[in-house]
DNA sequence: GTCCCTTTGAAGACG
DNA sequence: CGTCTTCAAAGGGAC
């Protein structure tokens, strides 16, 4: 099932009156039948979740920031770092837009939007506590007070499998909400129950929400009460939201017989992130192909083009965070790798400039 | 078979 | 530092 084929199933679910959520297991599952794409040892999961510095720095905190990847090439490091455009737009966002369910998503409700309120000390989704049949924690921590407190007990459910489901709350969130009151990185911490869960409950099923997730394949990252600790894979969070095509890839100018291609032969051809306006053409190419019944990529770009300058910059937030992230993962996944490597590994053209009767008559030479 | 078109954003190159 | 160039995706069309 592809990004496409997910969205259309959610919005089915939705307008169905089907809980979007059980959906979204259900395709987690099935993905999970499939080979994986990327081996789960290669996804870059040692370092912190970008989600949760954003959310850090929607309340405020300072955020240690990265080392600095020293460029192959580059000669603009600058210490310490500039701020990104990503940084600055959470910044403002941070100051002028309060958080309530329409924030930043859309097309419907964001985990984001979970994590946030749950940080913030907001009421997400109270629903009545489930019944938990496992064992609690060996060594259970005392409750903060705050935020976490319009949340079940953790102590009382935090092995099940089905937790998320139970309390209709989105993995993200629920794992935020875990972290807060285990002081983890929310990929240890999740991780972390899952080899809980199997000790307690004798059991082989991971998560519904891990699926991907063998903890033998795993290095542990720290331990907690003498327990493992593992990380997970950051592709694992929104798989909706993982490009299409893998990163490590030979694009289409390059799958013929070339002598550059001899030459790059021993180098495998890795693809650059999608940035935020990418995700975003890739979410609503196919919705603006079937409006305009066309098929030209070019008129559907243009109108892409439009339609994400109409968007408020509270509605494209979530796509450069996914950005963010996915540079985030790339830059893991090969620290080595500069932007210029693929420069002059597709054919080098001269940018034309579009001709108009204003710009023919201003350079006629054009 | 290969490149162009078309869009935005990120990052490197360059003066 | 500011500007320019390249590349991410994608599929029809031109050559």
């Amino acid at each position: 099932m592809d990004f496409y084929d997910e969205l259309i199933e959610l919005e089915k679910a939705m307008i169905h009156g089907s809980d979007p959520l059980q959906v979204m297991i259900e395709a987690l599952l099935k993905e999970a039948e499939e080979p994986l794409t990327v081996p789960a040892v290669e996804c870059g999961f040692h370092e912190p979740d970008p989600v949760t510095d954003i959310v850090k720095m929607l309340q405020g905190e300072i955020i240690d920031q990265p080392p600095v990847k020293e460029k192959k090439r580059g000669h603009h490091e600058q210490d310490p770092l500039p701020t990104t455009a990503l940084e600055q737009l959470v910044g403002d966002e941070a100051e002028q837009v309060p958080i309530n369910n329409e924030w930043c998503d859309p097309y419907g409700p964001d985990p984001l939007q979970d994590i946030v309120k749950v940080l913030l000390g907001e009421t997400v989704h109270p629903l009545p506590v489930p019944q938990c049949e496992s064992q609690p924690l060996s060594s259970p921590r005392p409750s903060p007070t705050g935020p976490a407190e319009s949340f079940v007990d953790l102590q009382s459910q935090a092995c099940t499998t089905h937790l998320c489901s139970q309390q209709d709350l989105h993995p993200q969130a629920y794992t935020a909400h875990l972290c807060s009151q285990q002081d983890l990185q929310p990929q240890s911490c999740t991780a972390h129950l899952c080899s809980q869960q199997d000790q307690e409950q004798n059991s082989n099923v991971h998560p519904v929400m891990f699926p991907h997730i063998m903890l033998e394949n795993l290095i542990p990252v720290t331990t907690v009460n003498g327990e493992m600790v593992y990380p997970f894979p950051l592709e694992t969070f929104t798989p909706a939201f993982l490009p299409t095509t893998p990163l490590l890839n030979i694009p289409t100018t390059q799958r013929g017989k070339t002598s550059r291609q001899q030459h790059d032969k021993e180098q495998p051809y890795i693809k650059k992130p999608p940035n935020a306006f990418m995700l975003f053409r890739q979410e609503q190419r196919s919705n603006v192909t079937a409006e305009l019944n066309v098929k030209n990529c070019a008129l559907v770009n243009t109108e892409l083009g439009k339609r994400w300058r109409r968007l408020t910059e509270q509605k494209k937030l979530k796509y450069f965070i996914e950005a963010d992230r996915l540079r985030h993962h790339h830059e893991q996944m090969y620290p080595e790798w500069s932007t210029s490597d693929n420069y002059g590994k597709k054919r080098k053209r001269v940018r034309r400039k579009c001709l108009t009767p204003m710009t023919i008559l201003l350079d006629p030479t054009a």
